[in-house]
DNA sequence: ACAATGACTCGCT
DNA sequence: GAGCGAGCCATTG
């Protein structure tokens, strides 16, 4: 628990947090939006902390291809998909479809933050 | 302190 | 157009 990633993870997770009911986003667009771009990898890894948090929906983050590449860290198997299908996306073979219609993209959405 | 891994992304072949 | 490899940053062993 390093109080200076704390940072990063918390603005990881307040993204996340305001990823509205039936929109998802990626891992570059959040690292993007909080200026590590080249940290997705950082992102994800936030995620994966966000176990540790609570009421971190990591589910409707997914990898530039709308792909749920972290479906595999999650309970059981399709627990992720079971949940944005819950939100009205639409999942096939792991892929979210019409991604570019739920995508959520923070500099679009989040008009005034930082 | 060094090396390896990881829920990613971009570029080249 | 699809596939493969390298790059980046932080955490863990």
């Amino acid at each position: 628990m390093k109080k200076s990633s704390e940072n990063f993870f918390d603005k990881v997770y307040e993204v996340a947090k305001l990823i509205p009911f039936g929109r998802v986003t990626s891992y570059g667009a959040i690292a993007k939006y909080l200026g590590a771009a080249r940290s997705a990898r950082m992102v994800g890894w936030a995620m994966n902390a966000s176990h540790n948090n609570d009421e971190i929906p990591a589910h409707r983050v997914v990898n530039r291809k709308g792909l749920l590449t972290g479906k595999h860290h999650f309970d059981g198997t399709n627990l992720m998909q079971q949940l944005l299908e819950s939100e009205g996306i639409v999942v096939r073979d792991h892929q979210i479809q019409h991604f570019e219609t739920v995508f959520w993209d923070p500099f679009i959405e989040l008009p005034n933050n930082l």
